[in-house]
DNA sequence: CAGTCGTGGCA
DNA sequence: TTGCCAAGACT
């Protein structure tokens, strides 16, 4: 085999994208004009701006920011009250927090002036993966590729990618990165957000217009704007899992608050097992309940569908006395008409009602639940 | 990982 | 009009 040359394969698509760039570009406030150089810290306040946020939304914001706080210096300088309120209205405040931060610490560590690398900007607070490649992309030239909603259905159709989303991102990501150019790479990665925003819309993409059109497998394929698939329903595993139902003669049922961090995370729950795969025996279970006495098995079961799996939670009662102290400090006796002030994710209130329709045997059947 | 953060556009 | 939801960063 010949050396390795792929590169010179790409060229004509991203030689064919950037002429229809250059005829069609948008000006854009925080855009130079052809042919000059940008302003890193214009581009850097931009996309930071632009984070799920709409270009019709931020223009107003970004002129009247840059009016105010024209250097990386002066916004650094400035009071963070001061930068929070020129974000009012914008929206995830997060942002102007960190890009004050991030404007202090390069003054701090790197002399003022923005760094040039993705790996360095990453490092930045608020400078995720998009907005690191996109600044040193735009701003500096480097070759990067900055991969947006944009990119990614761009790259869907060209490549017709059938994979869904999410699990096609790091597949779309390293195609991206096959079509960017060492030349012009700023260009090449505003020109492939522009055709995404302009012209590969997401519902009615305007094929005629595309400068990719007769390379573009989607359009090729009939149906561009089925592309990308987004998350078909990933094969969710079942697990299973037996809740204790504990109910003293006053009425008054334990719960306890599930752990800060995970899932339903600080959200109360009715004791459980372990979710796991395989289904339990009752007398395994038990060795996981709250409290000792003649758990019996209520009739069906609970499910529910998270995004990760399936459970199916089976609930077992136990009338316990009146005075009985949740053992530990594992959970909270609370009556009936107090339930409605707990934090019960909805699989708990599927529990709750499991019990209470256990109790009442009024029930012929059960309505269905939206899932 | 799964949840959270704001707002405006669009079905 | 109301309700759904984006696809960036962080925890």
């Amino acid at each position: 085999m010949p050396t390795p040359c792929a590169r010179l394969s790409e060229h004509p698509l991203a030689e064919q994208l950037l002429a229809w760039y250059d005829r069609a570009r948008r000006q854009l406030p925080w855009r130079a004009a052809p042919g000059m150089a940008a302003d890193p810290y214009a581009v850097w306040i931009s996309e930071i701006m632009l984070q799920q946020t709409t270009v019709a939304a931020v223009g107003p914001y970004f002129r009247a920011f840059l009016g105010r706080w024209p250097s990386i210096e002066s916004l650094a300088a400035a009071p963070l009250d001061d930068v929070l309120h020129a974000w009012q209205g914008l929206g995830y405040y997060a942002r102007a927090r960190n890009l004050h931060a991030a404007a202090q610490a390069v003054v701090r560590d790197w002399h003022g002036r923005l760094p040039h690398l993705e790996a360095e900007l990453r490092t930045l607070p608020g400078i995720g993966a998009y907005t690191a490649a996109a600044v040193a992309a735009i701003a500096f030239g480097e070759r990067a590729t900055p991969v947006d909603g944009n990119v990614v259905r761009v790259v869907a159709r060209l490549f017709a990618i059938a994979k869904p989303l999410p699990a096609a991102r790091r597949l779309i990501e390293a195609q991206a990165r096959q079509l960017t150019p060492a030349q012009r790479s700023g260009d090449f990665a505003q020109a492939m957000m522009d055709l995404g925003a302009t012209v590969c819309l997401p519902r009615q993409p305007l094929c005629r217009l595309c400068p990719w059109r007769d390379a573009c497998l989607g359009h090729a394929g009939g149906r561009p704007e089925a592309l990308p698939v987004r998350a078909a329903k990933p094969e969710r595993p079942t697990r299973h899992g037996v809740a204790f139902w504990a109910e003293r003669a006053d009425g008054a049922v334990l719960f306890r608050r599930r752990p800060e961090k995970g899932l339903l995370g600080g959200m109360m729950e009715v004791p459980s097992t372990d979710w796991r795969a395989q289904p339990w025996e009752l007398t395994e279970a038990l060795v996981a309940a709250p409290l000792t006495g003649a758990w019996r098995l209520l009739p069906g079961a609970v499910e529910h569908t998270f995004t990760h799996f399936h459970l199916v939670l089976q609930v077992v009662k136990l009338i316990a006395p009146a005075t009985a102290e949740a053992s530990g400090a594992v959970g909270l006796w609370v009556a009936p008409a107090r339930f409605t002030d707990l934090a019960l994710p909805t699989l708990m209130r599927k529990a709750v009602r499991q019990a209470q329709a256990a109790a009442a045997p009024v029930a012929t059947h059960r309505r269905s639940r939206a899932t």
